[in-house]
DNA sequence: GTCTATATTTCGATAGAC
DNA sequence: GTCTATCGAAATATAGAC
């Protein structure tokens, strides 16, 4: 259950995707060759298309492998009943950005929408699968504010977005001024997280 | 003014950005090749680094002229008298939509991104140019409204974000989808265009 | 300004020994 | 499972005629 108890190949095949998620992040996926998946692993490209039959394979899997269990510790917050529905909203935003911004997770909405238009499969996939785990987990949340009364919904496809999309523009901004001096004076990711909390439970709160 | 004074030289430097501002927001930065843009044109490669010395330099006025001009229908909307301030907050919202959803630009926050991990200096050349005329001609009309007593901003920074983000997130969504059949179920833009609006008037509106 | 031709490197992918 | 060696195609870029 720890890792421990992998056979050699299956850990192989894990290290493999990290370093190959690695690199499709750092460059794109039209940037990121086999070669140099197969050298940052220390392996020969032969070597590397033993483990997987050509480099669309390889993408797909490394995807897969980034977003697994993301949504789970969503789901974790909102079963967590020691908390207070806003404070598990709360809760659930900041792990949304931790997930976004505290990993190498920042550049995954740019790379996926870069591959799409290559390997179409993608775009339905991510939205099918990955994203709307995490859709799922944060709107169970709301939907129990819901129930009981304290949050009210009036269009769920666009509070997906005002979640989603101010957190994914954060991550993209943050990359793109990676090699900047002024990317915390330009992308304030604290004030900018308490500020999108903020404004999104006001818009959920009801008020009588 | 209109075009038809340009020399010659100068309308084929501008035809030669169009086709390959679509060309990279159709492939990605890396997935497009000197040649493929040569061959868009129905001109020899050789031909095409006469006018650019190389595909840095191409790329980078291709962003310059993609969105040379769009903040100027949003300014244009933030100087109508004829509209009350919410009905100027409001068509300023609709022309965003219009520029990153209508035309080719729902790629270009992604594109630049990829490319800013090769170009360093592109991510601040589009944050200092090209983002902050579309964020200062936005906050133009939210100031009037603080201004005239009617808006309020708490935090500026995370409303950028929150006007922004889901408008780039829904066309990344919009790309990401273009292979598949269910791309409007799954992107309801005008129910997501309304709801958004909503959201953020409701966030800025002073209510006494 | 556009062309043909080419130099040099790297790409994704495969063959086959060990 | 990893290696060396290699294939054909495509990459960026340049040289030089017209």
């Amino acid at each position: 259950m720890d890792g421990r108890d992998e056979s050699p190949t299956v850990s192989r095949r894990h290290e493999i995707l990290l370093v190959s998620a690695a690199e499709f992040i750092r460059s794109g996926y039209a940037g990121t060759s086999m070669s140099k998946i197969a050298r940052a692993l220390g392996m020969q490209k032969a070597s590397l298309y033993h483990h997987f039959p050509g480099k669309e394979d390889l993408f797909v899997a490394c995807i897969d492998e980034a977003f697994a269990g993301t949504h789970l510790r969503l789901e974790a917050i909102a079963d967590d009943a020691s908390l207070t529905i806003r404070a598990r909203f709360e809760a659930a935003l900041d792990e949304l950005y931790a997930i976004y911004l505290g990993q190498e997770m920042g550049m995954m909405p740019a790379l996926i929408a870069e591959a799409a238009a290559r390997i179409p499969a993608i775009g339905e996939q991510f939205f099918d699968g990955l994203f709307a785990q995490q859709d799922a987990a944060i709107m169970k949340v709301i939907e129990q504010g819901v129930a009981a009364g304290e949050f009210r919904v009036e269009n769920r496809e666009a509070l997906v977005h005002m979640i989603f999309g101010p957190i994914i523009m954060a991550s993209m901004s943050v990359q793109m001024l990676s090699g900047s001096s002024r990317r915390d004076c330009l992308v304030p990711l604290d004030e900018l997280r308490q500020g999108h909390k903020a404004m999104l439970v006001a818009a959920i709160t009801r008020t009588n």
